[in-house]
DNA sequence: CTCAGATACTAGGGCGTGCAAGCAGGTGAG
DNA sequence: CTCACCTGCTTGCACGCCCTAGTATCTGAG
Protein backbone atom coordinates (compact mmCIF):
# COMPACT_ATOMS: atom_id res chain seq x y z
CA UNK A 1 0.00 0.00 0.00
CA UNK A 2 1.50 3.34 -0.88
CA UNK A 3 1.57 6.73 1.44
CA UNK A 4 -0.85 7.94 -1.30
CA UNK A 5 -3.68 5.25 -0.83
CA UNK A 6 -3.29 4.96 2.80
CA UNK A 7 -4.16 8.85 2.96
CA UNK A 8 -7.13 8.49 0.73
CA UNK A 9 -10.55 8.26 2.17
CA UNK A 10 -12.85 5.14 2.34
CA UNK A 11 -15.10 5.61 -0.23
CA UNK A 12 -17.90 3.60 1.71
CA UNK A 13 -17.26 6.45 4.63
CA UNK A 14 -17.42 8.86 1.84
CA UNK A 15 -20.92 8.00 0.28
CA UNK A 16 -22.36 7.82 3.82
CA UNK A 17 -21.57 11.13 3.99
CA UNK A 18 -23.50 11.84 1.23
CA UNK A 19 -26.21 9.98 2.00
CA UNK A 20 -26.91 11.91 5.43
CA UNK A 21 -25.65 15.22 3.59
CA UNK A 22 -29.24 14.51 1.30
CA UNK A 23 -30.93 13.48 4.54
CA UNK A 24 -31.06 9.96 3.97
CA UNK A 25 -30.05 9.72 7.40
CA UNK A 26 -31.84 6.32 8.35
CA UNK A 27 -30.83 4.20 5.36
CA UNK A 28 -27.20 6.21 5.85
CA UNK A 29 -26.41 3.25 7.61
CA UNK A 30 -27.77 0.32 6.20
CA UNK A 31 -26.52 1.75 2.45
CA UNK A 32 -23.15 1.52 4.12
CA UNK A 33 -23.01 -1.80 5.51
CA UNK A 34 -24.64 -3.37 2.26
CA UNK A 35 -21.97 -1.78 0.59
CA UNK A 36 -18.78 -2.78 2.84
CA UNK A 37 -20.33 -6.97 2.61
CA UNK A 38 -20.20 -6.50 -1.28
CA UNK A 39 -16.70 -5.10 -1.24
CA UNK A 40 -15.74 -7.59 1.49
CA UNK A 41 -17.25 -10.54 -1.03
CA UNK A 42 -15.58 -9.26 -3.93
CA UNK A 43 -12.01 -9.18 -2.08
CA UNK A 44 -12.42 -12.46 -0.84
CA UNK A 45 -13.53 -13.73 -3.85
CA UNK A 46 -10.97 -12.61 -5.24
CA UNK A 47 -8.29 -14.47 -3.18
CA UNK A 48 -10.73 -17.49 -3.12
CA UNK A 49 -9.75 -17.42 -6.83
CA UNK A 50 -6.56 -16.60 -7.02
CA UNK A 51 -6.10 -20.30 -4.82
CA UNK A 52 -8.45 -22.35 -6.81
CA UNK A 53 -7.47 -20.72 -10.64
CA UNK A 54 -4.51 -23.21 -10.81
CA UNK A 55 -6.53 -26.03 -9.87
CA UNK A 56 -9.17 -25.31 -12.69
CA UNK A 57 -12.20 -24.69 -10.14
CA UNK A 58 -14.27 -21.85 -8.71
CA UNK A 59 -15.50 -21.86 -5.87
CA UNK A 60 -18.67 -22.18 -7.21
CA UNK A 61 -18.02 -25.69 -8.58
CA UNK A 62 -15.33 -26.57 -5.34
CA UNK A 63 -18.13 -26.48 -3.33
CA UNK A 64 -20.56 -28.88 -5.24
CA UNK A 65 -17.60 -31.05 -5.04
CA UNK A 66 -17.46 -30.59 -1.21
CA UNK A 67 -20.90 -31.02 -0.81
CA UNK A 68 -20.67 -34.49 -2.88
CA UNK A 69 -17.54 -35.63 -1.19
CA UNK A 70 -19.62 -35.44 2.27
CA UNK A 71 -22.42 -37.05 1.27
CA UNK A 72 -23.13 -40.35 2.02
CA UNK A 73 -22.57 -41.93 -1.15
CA UNK A 74 -21.03 -39.07 -2.93
CA UNK A 75 -23.59 -39.20 -4.86
CA UNK A 76 -26.73 -36.34 -4.72
CA UNK A 77 -30.03 -35.76 -6.89
CA UNK A 78 -29.48 -32.36 -8.58
CA UNK A 79 -32.19 -30.20 -7.04
CA UNK A 80 -30.71 -32.05 -3.50
CA UNK A 81 -27.79 -29.90 -4.16
CA UNK A 82 -29.19 -26.55 -5.33
CA UNK A 83 -31.39 -26.49 -2.07
CA UNK A 84 -28.62 -27.18 0.17
CA UNK A 85 -26.25 -24.63 -1.77
CA UNK A 86 -29.08 -22.17 -2.01
CA UNK A 87 -28.27 -21.94 -6.02
CA UNK A 88 -30.73 -21.86 -8.75
CA UNK A 89 -31.23 -25.36 -10.88
CA UNK A 90 -30.01 -23.89 -13.80
CA UNK A 91 -26.68 -23.10 -11.67
CA UNK A 92 -26.29 -26.50 -10.42
CA UNK A 93 -26.68 -27.74 -14.41
CA UNK A 94 -24.14 -25.89 -15.63
CA UNK A 95 -21.48 -26.10 -12.82
CA UNK A 96 -22.42 -29.74 -13.73
CA UNK A 97 -21.90 -29.56 -16.71
CA UNK A 98 -18.22 -28.34 -16.74
CA UNK A 99 -17.55 -30.75 -13.50
CA UNK A 100 -18.41 -33.85 -16.04
CA UNK A 101 -16.08 -32.28 -18.78
CA UNK A 102 -13.39 -31.86 -16.11
CA UNK A 103 -14.35 -35.39 -14.98
CA UNK A 104 -14.16 -34.59 -11.36
CA UNK A 105 -17.90 -35.90 -12.08
CA UNK A 106 -20.37 -37.99 -13.37
CA UNK A 107 -24.03 -38.02 -14.25
CA UNK A 108 -25.85 -41.50 -13.18
CA UNK A 109 -30.08 -42.12 -13.50
CA UNK A 110 -31.35 -41.91 -10.01
CA UNK A 111 -32.62 -45.50 -9.11
CA UNK A 112 -36.35 -44.93 -8.80
CA UNK A 113 -37.40 -41.66 -10.47
CA UNK A 114 -36.64 -41.35 -14.10
CA UNK A 115 -36.55 -37.32 -14.13
CA UNK A 116 -34.03 -37.11 -11.89
CA UNK A 117 -30.29 -37.27 -11.95
CA UNK A 118 -27.53 -38.02 -9.98
CA UNK A 119 -24.40 -35.99 -9.86
CA UNK A 120 -21.48 -38.06 -8.34
CA UNK A 121 -17.94 -37.52 -7.44
CA UNK A 122 -15.16 -39.43 -9.35
CA UNK A 123 -12.09 -40.30 -7.73
CA UNK A 124 -9.81 -37.45 -9.52
CA UNK A 125 -12.70 -35.17 -8.20
CA UNK A 126 -12.24 -36.37 -4.64
CA UNK A 127 -8.02 -35.81 -5.09
CA UNK A 128 -8.85 -32.35 -6.49
CA UNK A 129 -11.17 -31.18 -4.08
CA UNK A 130 -8.78 -32.47 -1.43
CA UNK A 131 -6.11 -30.50 -2.79
CA UNK A 132 -8.39 -27.07 -2.84
CA UNK A 133 -9.21 -27.61 0.84
CA UNK A 134 -5.98 -27.76 1.94
CA UNK A 135 -4.77 -24.75 -0.07
CA UNK A 136 -7.72 -22.97 1.01
CA UNK A 137 -7.37 -23.55 4.49
CA UNK A 138 -3.89 -22.69 4.21
CA UNK A 139 -4.12 -19.48 2.06
CA UNK A 140 -7.71 -17.69 2.87
CA UNK A 141 -9.51 -19.66 5.70
CA UNK A 142 -6.99 -19.70 8.28
CA UNK A 143 -6.11 -15.53 7.55
CA UNK A 144 -8.71 -13.29 6.59
CA UNK A 145 -6.92 -10.22 7.97
CA UNK A 146 -9.25 -9.65 10.76
CA UNK A 147 -8.70 -10.69 14.36
CA UNK A 148 -10.12 -13.82 15.92
CA UNK A 149 -13.07 -11.61 17.85
CA UNK A 150 -14.09 -10.02 14.91
CA UNK A 151 -14.43 -13.15 13.36
CA UNK A 152 -16.88 -14.10 15.28
CA UNK A 153 -18.71 -11.05 15.60
CA UNK A 154 -18.68 -11.39 11.66
CA UNK A 155 -20.37 -15.20 12.29
CA UNK A 156 -23.00 -13.67 14.67
CA UNK A 157 -24.10 -10.65 12.70
CA UNK A 158 -24.10 -12.62 9.50
CA UNK A 159 -26.03 -15.40 11.44
CA UNK A 160 -28.88 -13.30 12.29
CA UNK A 161 -29.35 -11.81 8.72
CA UNK A 162 -29.49 -15.26 7.58
CA UNK A 163 -31.93 -16.63 9.97
CA UNK A 164 -34.20 -13.39 9.44
CA UNK A 165 -34.46 -13.82 5.91
CA UNK A 166 -35.47 -17.08 6.34
CA UNK A 167 -32.69 -18.98 5.36
CA UNK A 168 -32.49 -22.04 7.89
CA UNK B 1 -40.87 -19.58 7.65
CA UNK B 2 -42.69 -22.44 8.40
CA UNK B 3 -42.02 -24.94 11.67
CA UNK B 4 -40.35 -27.27 9.00
CA UNK B 5 -37.50 -24.49 8.28
CA UNK B 6 -37.08 -23.34 11.43
CA UNK B 7 -36.05 -26.74 12.95
CA UNK B 8 -33.95 -26.98 9.86
CA UNK B 9 -30.13 -26.97 10.91
CA UNK B 10 -28.19 -23.90 9.42
CA UNK B 11 -26.01 -25.73 6.81
CA UNK B 12 -23.12 -23.10 7.44
CA UNK B 13 -22.85 -24.61 11.04
CA UNK B 14 -23.65 -28.34 9.65
CA UNK B 15 -19.78 -26.98 7.16
CA UNK B 16 -18.18 -25.77 10.41
CA UNK B 17 -18.99 -28.94 12.24
CA UNK B 18 -17.45 -31.22 9.33
CA UNK B 19 -14.06 -28.99 9.28
CA UNK B 20 -13.59 -29.42 12.78
CA UNK B 21 -14.48 -33.10 12.39
CA UNK B 22 -11.48 -33.06 9.90
CA UNK B 23 -9.29 -31.45 11.99
CA UNK B 24 -9.76 -28.02 9.85
CA UNK B 25 -10.07 -26.59 13.36
CA UNK B 26 -7.78 -23.69 12.53
CA UNK B 27 -9.88 -23.12 9.21
CA UNK B 28 -13.26 -23.66 10.30
CA UNK B 29 -14.03 -20.13 11.86
CA UNK B 30 -12.74 -18.57 8.62
CA UNK B 31 -14.18 -20.94 6.26
CA UNK B 32 -17.88 -20.14 8.13
CA UNK B 33 -17.29 -16.55 8.08
CA UNK B 34 -16.42 -16.57 4.35
CA UNK B 35 -19.48 -18.32 3.65
CA UNK B 36 -21.67 -16.44 5.18
CA UNK B 37 -20.56 -13.60 3.41
CA UNK B 38 -21.19 -15.13 0.59
CA UNK B 39 -25.11 -16.19 1.28
CA UNK B 40 -25.54 -12.93 3.05
CA UNK B 41 -24.26 -10.76 -0.13
CA UNK B 42 -26.22 -13.08 -2.40
CA UNK B 43 -29.88 -12.50 0.31
CA UNK B 44 -29.24 -8.46 0.16
CA UNK B 45 -28.65 -8.39 -3.73
CA UNK B 46 -31.61 -10.53 -4.16
CA UNK B 47 -33.73 -7.93 -2.39
CA UNK B 48 -31.94 -5.04 -4.01
CA UNK B 49 -32.66 -6.49 -7.72
CA UNK B 50 -36.52 -6.88 -6.56
CA UNK B 51 -36.14 -3.02 -6.28
CA UNK B 52 -34.45 -2.48 -8.98
CA UNK B 53 -35.87 -4.58 -11.83
CA UNK B 54 -39.35 -2.45 -12.52
CA UNK B 55 -36.48 0.47 -12.90
CA UNK B 56 -34.96 -1.23 -15.69
CA UNK B 57 -31.34 -0.66 -12.85
CA UNK B 58 -28.96 -3.23 -11.94
CA UNK B 59 -27.27 -2.50 -8.41
CA UNK B 60 -23.74 -2.03 -11.04
CA UNK B 61 -25.43 0.76 -13.02
CA UNK B 62 -27.80 2.33 -9.86
CA UNK B 63 -24.03 2.98 -8.63
CA UNK B 64 -22.40 4.05 -11.50
CA UNK B 65 -25.32 6.70 -11.93
CA UNK B 66 -25.20 7.88 -8.54
CA UNK B 67 -21.47 8.18 -8.96
CA UNK B 68 -22.02 10.55 -11.48
CA UNK B 69 -24.77 12.43 -10.22
CA UNK B 70 -22.65 13.06 -7.11
CA UNK B 71 -19.99 14.19 -8.96
CA UNK B 72 -19.02 17.66 -9.69
CA UNK B 73 -20.24 18.40 -13.58
CA UNK B 74 -22.23 14.59 -13.52
CA UNK B 75 -19.81 13.08 -15.48
CA UNK B 76 -16.18 11.66 -15.06
CA UNK B 77 -13.62 9.61 -17.20
CA UNK B 78 -14.45 5.93 -17.48
CA UNK B 79 -11.51 4.97 -15.27
CA UNK B 80 -11.83 7.29 -12.62
CA UNK B 81 -15.11 5.29 -12.42
CA UNK B 82 -13.85 2.06 -12.49
CA UNK B 83 -11.10 2.93 -9.79
CA UNK B 84 -13.87 4.62 -7.81
CA UNK B 85 -16.42 1.55 -7.63
CA UNK B 86 -13.40 -0.82 -7.67
CA UNK B 87 -14.71 -2.67 -10.61
CA UNK B 88 -12.58 -3.60 -13.73
CA UNK B 89 -12.75 -1.57 -16.88
CA UNK B 90 -14.06 -3.65 -18.80
CA UNK B 91 -17.09 -4.04 -16.16
CA UNK B 92 -17.31 0.09 -16.37
CA UNK B 93 -17.51 -0.20 -20.36
CA UNK B 94 -20.49 -3.03 -20.49
CA UNK B 95 -22.23 -1.12 -17.78
CA UNK B 96 -22.62 2.55 -19.69
CA UNK B 97 -23.15 0.54 -23.07
CA UNK B 98 -26.39 -0.63 -21.52
CA UNK B 99 -26.94 2.83 -19.86
CA UNK B 100 -26.31 4.66 -23.02
CA UNK B 101 -28.70 2.47 -24.52
CA UNK B 102 -31.08 3.54 -21.98
CA UNK B 103 -30.44 7.01 -22.28
CA UNK B 104 -29.48 7.63 -18.77
CA UNK B 105 -25.87 8.09 -20.01
CA UNK B 106 -23.83 9.54 -22.34
CA UNK B 107 -20.57 9.34 -23.73
CA UNK B 108 -18.98 12.61 -24.31
CA UNK B 109 -15.32 13.49 -25.89
CA UNK B 110 -12.64 13.88 -23.16
CA UNK B 111 -11.45 17.75 -23.44
CA UNK B 112 -8.25 17.48 -23.37
CA UNK B 113 -7.14 13.51 -23.49
CA UNK B 114 -8.37 12.25 -27.03
CA UNK B 115 -8.17 8.36 -25.35
CA UNK B 116 -10.24 9.03 -22.79
CA UNK B 117 -14.33 9.08 -22.69
CA UNK B 118 -16.33 10.69 -20.10
CA UNK B 119 -19.82 9.01 -19.30
CA UNK B 120 -21.91 11.75 -18.45
CA UNK B 121 -25.50 11.55 -16.28
CA UNK B 122 -28.80 12.70 -18.21
CA UNK B 123 -32.01 14.12 -17.02
CA UNK B 124 -33.77 11.17 -17.28
CA UNK B 125 -30.57 9.41 -15.76
CA UNK B 126 -30.87 11.41 -12.68
CA UNK B 127 -34.38 11.14 -12.35
CA UNK B 128 -34.43 7.61 -13.18
CA UNK B 129 -31.60 7.26 -10.04
CA UNK B 130 -33.48 9.18 -7.58
CA UNK B 131 -36.26 7.60 -8.05
CA UNK B 132 -34.51 4.27 -7.65
CA UNK B 133 -32.31 5.79 -4.16
CA UNK B 134 -35.95 6.53 -2.58
CA UNK B 135 -37.31 3.12 -3.47
CA UNK B 136 -33.47 1.27 -1.81
CA UNK B 137 -33.63 3.23 0.84
CA UNK B 138 -37.32 2.73 1.64
CA UNK B 139 -37.93 -1.12 0.95
CA UNK B 140 -33.95 -2.26 1.91
CA UNK B 141 -30.99 -0.04 3.41
CA UNK B 142 -33.39 1.26 6.24
CA UNK B 143 -34.42 -2.45 7.50
CA UNK B 144 -31.56 -5.14 6.52
CA UNK B 145 -33.13 -7.62 8.87
CA UNK B 146 -31.00 -7.21 11.91
CA UNK B 147 -30.27 -4.53 14.79
CA UNK B 148 -28.97 -1.25 14.84
CA UNK B 149 -25.96 -2.32 16.54
CA UNK B 150 -25.46 -5.28 14.54
CA UNK B 151 -25.18 -2.88 11.62
CA UNK B 152 -22.82 -1.21 13.17
CA UNK B 153 -20.70 -4.13 14.24
CA UNK B 154 -20.72 -5.61 10.34
CA UNK B 155 -19.41 -2.34 8.98
CA UNK B 156 -17.14 -1.80 11.78
CA UNK B 157 -15.46 -5.34 10.98
CA UNK B 158 -15.64 -4.84 7.16
CA UNK B 159 -13.79 -1.78 7.55
CA UNK B 160 -11.03 -3.77 8.84
CA UNK B 161 -11.36 -6.21 6.46
CA UNK B 162 -11.53 -3.79 3.61
CA UNK B 163 -8.32 -1.34 5.13
CA UNK B 164 -6.47 -4.92 5.75
CA UNK B 165 -6.63 -6.11 2.17
CA UNK B 166 -5.43 -2.02 1.37
CA UNK B 167 -8.61 -1.17 -0.13
CA UNK B 168 -8.20 2.37 0.80
C1' DC C 1 11.89 15.44 -32.66
C1' DT C 2 11.51 10.42 -32.12
C1' DC C 3 10.06 6.27 -30.42
C1' DA C 4 9.57 2.89 -26.72
C1' DG C 5 6.63 2.37 -22.98
C1' DA C 6 2.54 3.74 -20.38
C1' DT C 7 -2.38 4.71 -20.46
C1' DA C 8 -7.57 4.70 -21.90
C1' DC C 9 -10.81 2.22 -23.85
C1' DT C 10 -13.06 -1.66 -26.52
C1' DA C 11 -13.82 -6.46 -28.39
C1' DG C 12 -14.35 -11.24 -27.50
C1' DG C 13 -14.68 -15.09 -24.47
C1' DG C 14 -15.18 -17.87 -20.06
C1' DC C 15 -17.81 -18.37 -16.00
C1' DG C 16 -21.64 -17.56 -12.58
C1' DT C 17 -26.50 -16.28 -11.72
C1' DG C 18 -31.30 -15.86 -12.66
C1' DC C 19 -35.68 -15.93 -15.53
C1' DA C 20 -38.73 -18.08 -18.92
C1' DA C 21 -39.93 -21.88 -21.62
C1' DG C 22 -40.02 -26.62 -22.91
C1' DC C 23 -39.85 -31.69 -22.35
C1' DA C 24 -40.01 -36.08 -19.98
C1' DG C 25 -41.75 -38.32 -16.18
C1' DG C 26 -44.48 -38.83 -11.77
C1' DT C 27 -49.12 -38.38 -9.17
C1' DG C 28 -53.62 -37.99 -7.54
C1' DA C 29 -58.60 -36.77 -8.07
C1' DG C 30 -62.35 -38.59 -10.46
C1' DC D 1 -57.51 -45.74 -16.11
C1' DT D 2 -57.23 -41.02 -17.50
C1' DC D 3 -55.91 -36.49 -17.58
C1' DA D 4 -54.78 -32.27 -15.54
C1' DC D 5 -51.28 -30.83 -12.72
C1' DC D 6 -46.73 -31.01 -10.34
C1' DT D 7 -41.56 -31.93 -10.60
C1' DG D 8 -36.77 -32.44 -12.25
C1' DC D 9 -33.84 -31.06 -15.52
C1' DT D 10 -32.12 -28.64 -19.60
C1' DT D 11 -31.80 -24.87 -23.00
C1' DG D 12 -31.70 -20.06 -24.50
C1' DC D 13 -31.24 -15.40 -23.16
C1' DA D 14 -29.74 -11.38 -20.39
C1' DC D 15 -26.54 -9.49 -17.34
C1' DG D 16 -22.41 -9.03 -14.37
C1' DC D 17 -17.54 -10.02 -13.42
C1' DC D 18 -12.91 -10.76 -15.00
C1' DC D 19 -9.09 -11.82 -18.32
C1' DT D 20 -6.57 -11.40 -22.59
C1' DA D 21 -5.62 -9.07 -26.50
C1' DG D 22 -5.77 -5.10 -29.67
C1' DT D 23 -6.16 -0.08 -31.14
C1' DA D 24 -5.63 4.75 -30.22
C1' DT D 25 -3.34 8.23 -27.88
C1' DC D 26 -0.12 10.41 -24.66
C1' DT D 27 4.55 11.09 -22.50
C1' DG D 28 9.21 11.42 -21.50
C1' DA D 29 14.07 9.96 -22.12
C1' DG D 30 17.55 10.72 -25.32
Amino acid sequence: MTIGKMLDTDPIGEAHRLWVKHGWTDAADGMAAVTSLVRAQQILMQRIDVVLRPLNLTFARYEILMLLGFSRNGALPMTRMGSLLQVHPTSVTSAVDRLEAQGFVARLPHPTDRRAVLASITEPGRSQSATATIALNAQVFENLGITDNQVDQLRGVLRSLRANAGDF
